[in-house]
DNA sequence: CTGAAAGCGCTTACAG
DNA sequence: CTGAAAGCGCTTACAG
């Protein structure tokens, strides 16, 4: 009863069950092409009596590939992207695949090992945020070895993958025209990871925004680890104080209000701020956060699509030069100086 | 060079280069025992020269299982499961297993869709936040195969196999009698999922409270879907309006705060609330919530150190009984009645 | 300490 | 439409 006995019937055993070869039983189970309706039927029946379930591993030691697709995200702490892998095991499973998960930690090593393990399970195709150049070799070379990949929400230049983006250069003028059309002047850019091309057009939103305005650009860039917070009050008491902040990520949105928050500065008054990331919660803050909404679930989806598209295509071994561009959306709420907006009278 | 051939070099490549036979690098991979010391340092030379990966598949294929665990929670969408599965992700990594993500939306038939995935690709354990008693038997069909299961946050009864639990009761318990403390007579209990054992526990601790100090119990308890907090500003222009809030989980917190915001309600003047669950923004919303915390992190770790262990000594066979279960904390803050903690004076 | 043989459960050509 | 043979890449006994 308790032997480690799993799966325990096999192919052969329907086949013997059915009286045919396993060969049939197989044509059966992958789409029963060139097999008699009754055939079909009776090696069905057996299937389901027997309760039988072909072994993964066994195809894919044929097969050469699993229908597994591996995630890599730097983690599952951030709703941005735990938002988005559960959106892109949803459709996986849609689809038929199943969804390895990896959290790198934005730590080199880790995601090199991780890619290597892909590797070692024979992993159909891979969906990277990618958080580390040191793996790129290796990501290049899975490529070269017919691998499909696609990155998601930032790309790394020189390698040949898919690509699902959002508009970040655009959510993030809007965001810094907004400030302005508030009458603010002197605006701070804030945030960590200006190495990621996402966060780099975000920035040049900015910039953009700023210059075609006429105004000094103003900016609080650190290292991740680094609190951001205690630097951004600090700015409060320079010579040219900021009087609006724009948030380059939803962690450093946070950062910044508990700050602000411990320091007992007003929002919007003294400081108004905008962030770029949307969550959750947003509304319900001390003062609701006006913020550039991103698509996170839409931006998993189109990628476990695109991946599983190029899969079923079979076109992994030529160049994979999709790419896809989602829209951002301004959330109006208050931090930026907006008033509430009006509540309809409810009937008492 | 893009043919579809992955792992192109297999054992006997380096074998081959070796000149030794497949067996010894096998040995090598797995632990070098009988091996002489000369002959390892020549397999590894190069294992690491060709770029040597052994094929997951062919090794689960004799050994029966893989070294693959299995994720099943409701929803990434939510937090605290978010949170829970990255470190079960992590601790796993750490032990060498890669981690099968499942988000089965609390859907019953996706559930059992999942399990026989799961069966299909050899997976060595499974950890699971058990939504559905449809999947019951399915569940323990496996365990009785020789799989080693473990239940996280809440569990069903019939199913042998390992728990991880909080101390539902206790919080809950805690959490209710601090609002007593505050001088609260009539306090509602909010919530969805009574059926899990989790809510349930929490029920029992509101209602321990509640009975101790001869106070009568008033309960909103809704099917999942069911908005919740219009129900909440309802039951305050009732007869007998409370006068504070416990919430069951952060899903229900969340939709009262959003109602008692839209209301315009004052908290915790008008209503006072403690939610079970905490959640990072918690300190940052307009009135700071008061929370029971909850140790998603460590339930976690546990869990998947459970499995592991089960697995290293191979008795998934034998009965799991091994059952933890972790603190919880009640986290003071505002939307209780508590005052914020008067900040020490920083120099200007 | 080392290796030749057999086989895990399936699928890919190849015949009929 | 159907099946016997071979083999995917590894590991488990079994010999030396």
């Amino acid at each position: 009863m308790s032997t480690r006995s799993r799966s325990v019937v096999t192919i052969a055993d329907v086949a013997r069950a059915c009286g045919v070869g396993t060969m049939t039983v197989s044509r059966v189970i992958n789409g029963k092409k060139h097999v008699s309706e009754e055939m079909a039927r009776r090696v069905e029946e057996a299937i389901a009596r027997l309760n039988y379930q072909p072994n993964e591993a066994a195809r894919t030691l044929k097969g050469r590939t699993s229908r597994t697709i591996g995630l890599i995200v730097p983690s599952l702490s951030d709703p941005f992207f735990s938002q988005c892998a559960h959106a892109v095991q949803q459709v996986a499973a849609e689809q038929g695949y199943m969804t390895m998960l990896f959290a790198c930690e934005a730590n080199r090593s880790v995601e090199a090992e991780e890619l290597s393990q892909m590797r070692a399970r024979n992993i159909a195709g891979i969906l990277i945020v990618p958080s580390s150049e040191n793996s790129l070799e290796q990501l290049q070379e899975l490529r070269r070895s017919g691998m499909p990949v696609v990155m998601i929400d930032r790309t790394f230049a020189g390698i040949d993958a898919g690509e699902v983006m959002v508009e970040n250069l655009e959510g993030a003028f809007r965001a810094t025209n907004h400030l302005i059309d508030h009458g603010h002047r002197r605006i701070l850019c804030v945030g960590y990871d200006r190495e990621y091309n996402s966060i780099g057009e975000r920035i040049e939103g900015y910039k953009k925004a700023m210059q075609t305005a006429g105004l000094s650009q103003q900016y609080i860039l650190v290292k991740r680890g680094v609190p951001i917070g205690p630097k951004v009050v600090a700015s409060l008491r320079s010579a040219k104080p900021p009087s609006a902040v724009f948030t380059l990520n939803n962690v450093t949105s946070v950062a910044v209000l508990s700050a602000l928050k411990r320091e007992e500065i007003r929002i919007p008054q003294q400081l108004a701020i905008i962030g770029f990331d949307d969550f959750e919660l947003a509304s319900l803050l001390a003062v609701p956060l006006t913020a550039v909404r991103q698509p996170a679930t839409e931006l998993g989806r189109h990628a476990t699509r695109m991946l599983i598209d190029s899969l079923r295509t079979g076109n992994g071994g030529e160049r994979m030069t999709s790419r896809i561009v989602l829209p951002t959306e301004l959330i109006l709420r208050q931090s930026c100086g907006c008033e509430p907006i009006s509540r309809i009278a409810r009937p008492s």
